[in-house]
Parts: structure tokens; C-alpha cells; sequence
DNA sequence: AAATCCCATATTGTCGACATTTTTATTAAA
DNA sequence: TTTAATAAAAATGTCGACAATATGGGATTT
């Protein structure tokens, strides 16, 4: 999961941007709250200057908006706009998947058969299943997407659209509990990128992505039931 | 194809971000290039710190690199990143099809006849084809991602995956060959929109891309192999 | 002659201050 | 009491200056 980035020199903006947007993921800064410029200066000892480079790059990745005069805000999406990634999501990860499928060394298929394994230990012990619903899930996608030696793919799945899948679901406050079944769909689509079927492994991908997003819907479908 | 922003005040580096990328566009900054702060901020008379924040939102759309302490540079990439490109808009654009054939309106759909029918004089009256190479294409791709709907998926093609396209094709100084059969495939797809069908929309957008994606690896291999 | 080191120069990184705009508080009028 | 106008306060936009880092040239050494 981490991708340090070795050798490379980090400047302050580097290690505020991180700061940030550690702070917003784990709602030390709200969702939907302003990010006060003297504030936040104050807070983390930097001059404004560096502070609006940091937030120029939350923008960059859409974790903030920020409007002429007005201030940045942490973005605070609605259920369209959760789903629109998620259909996103799921035409862009089924290229991965296809693309991986023709790419992927020895090495990184053991990796996610490492992550299989683990997953399904976690479902045997009936321990622990939270892991596979937040971080672990993330780590096979993860893997998958890097399988796919499509670096374009990659820094547009891993830097921008998966930060923002986690912050919103952290903001809807939801927690799948499809473990089982998410086992079984990677399972398919490793198989597929196994056989080096990349029509297959696209098929599966995005029928596990819709699943998650038909999930999603229904959540948000019930929640908004009983609000009202 | 203007997408004015009706209303928006407009900063210095929000005119700033305009004018470089338009520099970049018609190759008065050069493809490689350097982009010196000392310099622009004379030539456009803005002081660095605007100018450095104008360079973060290129930054943000890939169009340049910048690297600490060393500086920014209009991006050059070679081949693989721009097949690279082309697979992810394959995805992106297939799923645009796919949602257009849902929610475009009637407005969207003549919208998208009056580009059909101009490509079709274009060619019959066998003049100004360079249009629909360049611009043309662009408008009705432009078109179909708006008939999605989908905003996110707007924004990722729109204000980003075109522009890299558009920049790599003129760094390469490639001019398609393929309008008329670009101009069928355009009816295929409207074809299967009109009749809402999704399915078939994704499959023929993505044959399309695909195709445009096998000319533009025939004439990248053709320049290796004269210069070779 | 080639390579290495060192210094002068130029460029980028960072900061504090001033200008402009927005927001809040206050006061006056209806 | 509510609304409108206005003034004070705070926030964002912009700038120029200084600090840290990289570049290039020349002297020195092998």
C-alpha cells in the first residue's frame, strides 16, 4: 500500500499535503468544513504560501474545492456523485483488469494470491473482517491496477478516485458487509488473469464493481428511507 | 466546445493557467521545454508567486512536470504513454456511450445529428477534411461525455484526457487519415444511443477508440522504422 | 587531457507584508 | 421588530525579498 516515493526530495508543501490529507481522512478537518488559511498556518508552523500550494494539490485530486474569495472547502459529495464514481470506477478497473491480465509478472501474482490467502483466513476465523472490508480490499485492487503496468491507469485509480471512494464512504459512514461474496469475485478474477483471459478478467472486475456499487445504492437507498 | 464558466471571477492565475496552456497548445512553449519562472513572470507581468500557481493547476492536468528544486517542464511523453492514454479513454469513453444511451436528452440528440451532419458534408463535398480530424472529432466526443450525464466522468475526460491527447498528437504531428470511416463508426454509436441501447453504444464507442488507437500505433511504428 | 573540486550565478523554495474582497457587527431607518 | 446601509474585522489574493538549492565555468590535480 505505501507507495513512498525513495530519493525524492520533499519540500514543506510535500509533507503538508500528506498532513492534510491525513487530517481529512481521519476527520480531524470535516467533511464539508472550511480550511482556514491563517488556522491551518498557524497550526502547522508554515507561511501561507506553502499552506495554498498544499491545498492547491487537494484540489488537484479532488479532496477540496476551492472557489475564488471564498475559501476551500473539503468536498462533501452526495449519493449522484458517489455512484458516478462509482461507474467510473468500474469501466476504468475492468481495463486494469483485462490489461493485467496480459501483463502481470510471477511475481505480482503471487501477491495476490498472497492477499487471497489472506482474506480467506480472515473469513475462516471469522475474525477480523473488518480488515477485508476497508484496507485489504483497497490492497487487491491496488494490486491489480499495478499489474496492469499502465501507469496512467495507475496514478488516476490510486491517487485520485480510491482516496476519494474511501473518504466518501467514511462519510457516509459505511461498512460492507459483502466479505464472502467479494472473496468469491476476486477469486474469479484472479482466475481469469491467471488463464491471461483479459476479456474474462474485465467481465468479472466489472461485475464485482457493480455488485459494490448496487450495494452502495441500496445502503444509501435505506438510509435516505429512514431519514425521511 | 467553449466551456465558459458564466460568472466566475477570474484571478490573475486563472488567467494565467489559460494563457500557458494555450503557449503550449500552439508550440510557443515547446513541447520539453523549461518553463522559467523569472522569465514568464516578466513576459506576462505577474509575479512568480501567481505564476507558480497557474503551474500547479498544469501540473494538475499533466500537461507539465514538476520536479523540486529543479523545476517545471511541458511533459513529452513517447509512445507507450500515449497508448497508455488511449486504453484509459477506451474505458472512460465506452462507459460515456453506455450512460449517454440512457440520459441524453432530445436537445443532446440533434445536437449530435447537426455534428453528424457536418461531418458528413465535410466529406461529400470533399474540402476541409482537416476539420473533422482535429476539432470535429474532439466536438462530438466532447458531446457524447456530456450526454452521460456524468460529471465526474466530464471532468476526467474533459478538462484533462483531451487536452493530453490533443498536445501528444500535435508533438507527434499526426493527422488522421480515417474520416470516413471515423464517420461511420460516429453513426454507429449515435445509432445505438437513439435506440437506448447501452450495450451496444460502449461496444461500438470502444471499437471506435480501439481503431483510432491501431492508427495511431501504425504511424508511431512507421516513424520509428523510417528513422531507423 | 580528463576528472574533480570550488566558487559565482541563476533558479526555485519560503516567507512576511500589503491590497482586495468577503463576512460580521453595528447602527439607522421603516 | 425587521430590514437596509455602513463600517469594522477577517479572510483571501498578490507581491517583492530573502534563503536554500542547483547549474555552469574555471582552476587545480592526476
Amino acid at each position: 500500500m505505501a507507495a513512498v516515493q525513495d530519493g525524492v526530495v520533499t519540500s514543506i508543501p510535500d509533507r503538508l499535503f500528506l498532513d492534510l490529507k491525513n487530517a481529512i481522512f481521519e476527520g480531524r478537518i470535516a467533511v464539508g468544513s472550511k480550511l482556514s488559511e491563517p488556522e491551518l498556518a498557524r497550526e502547522y508552523e508554515v507561511s501561507r504560501g506553502a499552506l495554498r500550494e498544499a491545498i492547491g494539490r487537494l484540489e488537484a485530486c479532488r479532496l477540496v474545492i476551492r472557489k475564488n474569495n471564498l475559501g476551500t472547502r473539503v468536498v462533501s459529495l452526495n449519493h449522484e456523485q458517489l455512484i458516478e464514481i462509482y461507474h467510473v470506477r468500474e469501466s476504468l478497473e475492468g481495463m486494469a483488469a483485462r490489461q493485467a491480465a496480459l501483463a502481470i509478472t510471477d511475481e505480482e501474482l503471487r501477491e495476490l494470491d498472497r492477499l487471497l490467502d489472506h482474506h480467506a483466513n480472515d473469513i475462516e476465523e471469522e475474525i477480523n473482517h473488518a480488515y477485508f472490508q476497508e484496507e485489504g480490499d483497497l490492497d487487491f485492487h491496488y494490486s491489480i491496477v499495478k499489474a496492469s503496468h499502465n501507469n496512467f491507469l495507475f496514478e488516476l485509480l490510486c491517487n485520485d478516485l480510491y482516496q476519494l471512494v474511501r473518504l466518501y464512504r467514511y462519510q457516509f459512514g459505511m461498512r460492507s458487509k459483502r466479505a464472502v461474496r467479494a472473496y468469491d469475485e476476486h477469486c474469479n478474477i484472479v482466475d481469469a488473469i491467471k488463464r491471461r483471459d483479459g476479456e474474462m478478467a474485465e467481465h468479472m472486475m466489472r461485475a464485482h464493481i457493480r455488485a459494490s456499487r448496487e450495494n452502495v445504492e441500496l445502503m444509501l437507498a435505506d438510509r435516505t428511507s429512514n431519514i425521511a
